[in-house]
DNA sequence: AGCCCTTATGCTATAGTATTGCAATAGGAG
DNA sequence: CTCCTATTGCAATACTATAGCATAAGGGCT
């Protein structure tokens, strides 16, 4: 459970199931809140994305419902998904066209994220992890951003130790 | 063919054709130099989404191809998108499952990419546009970056002005 | 309660994107 | 001219995502 030394926060040891549920807790509360219907499939979707602690893809995902009891039509998944990611609890990676719990769910953000590509393991960063800025300036640049996509290759503390 | 006075250079009007001659030219040279069999599926792949000038879909590509008198499997797109990408002449667009060709081919670069929503324009930011830096610092982040896939959603100066 | 409206779900089909495997072929190196 | 390697031909299939329409569930209103 102890930190890395260089590891970055969301590289950190914790313990899944304990993270799952206080983010679950706090997705609820949300969705009381602003009105937004947390129903079962959403519920399931998220928490399995959460104890998977990695991004899974569309299809993984549907047969982890399946198992779990739920219907494996696609448009189950993608229409959870698409809630999810609407409303920060989730994102897409465009690189493995798979989604990821979000780390920090409620922060405006747009996030970066860092792929592992041995451990495959996704860590998105977030502003109070320091060695990390992207510098836009829209005027001189003549182009007026409104959402970017950011996705580092590359290889994690752990496993550069490793090789 | 004036530039905008606050466009990039990449957003500046040109003659395509003339434009496309000159990579193609290059990648030819390039190609000789280094070994590398710029066959006509290739050769033809790389001008189609020269002249496109904008991001094309490997289906969309095909469809071109076989106009083209060119067989049109999708193995036949994918593996000369392949070949292209892997040499740096052109780039996949992750955000829109779509190639571009390069724009400043040949540079060691890792390139960031602003699509503009409106007219699907697509620029590809060279190190000498001003306004735009990634900073990274492999060391305090706890991870080595091999490869980025930075992609900038927005509008461009000329939709920014229509609208 | 009963009604209306909006959002979510069930269900089927289909669109869109990409890869695998193996046989045949071509072009350069020796 | 033979060997080797990279490329192409070809067929099948895997993977990712959306469309369209009918039904149902939940919240606000009278």
């Amino acid at each position: 459970m102890s930190a890395n030394k260089l590891g970055t926060i969301a590289f950190k040891q914790h313990d899944h199931q304990v993270c799952a549920e206080t983010t679950l807790k706090n997705a609820e509360d949300y969705c009381r809140i602003h009105n937004l219907k947390f129903t079962s499939t959403r519920r399931k979707v998220l928490e399995l994305l959460l104890v998977a602690h990695r991004a899974l893809g569309a299809y993984s995902l549907l047969d982890l419902l399946k198992e779990a009891g739920f219907r494996s039509q696609p448009t189950v998944a993608y229409r959870a998904l698409d809630f999810l990611v609407k409303h920060g609890f989730a994102h897409k990676i465009k690189s493995l066209n798979a989604f990821i719990a979000c780390t920090h769910p409620g922060l405006n953000h747009s996030p970066a994220f860092m792929i592992c590509r041995q451990c495959e393991m996704v860590a998105e960063t977030n502003p109070e992890v320091p060695g990390f800025n992207v510098l836009v300036d829209e005027r001189s640049l003549g182009f007026k951003v409104e959402q970017t996509v950011i996705e580092l290759q590359g290889l994690c503390h752990s496993c550069t130790e490793i090789t």
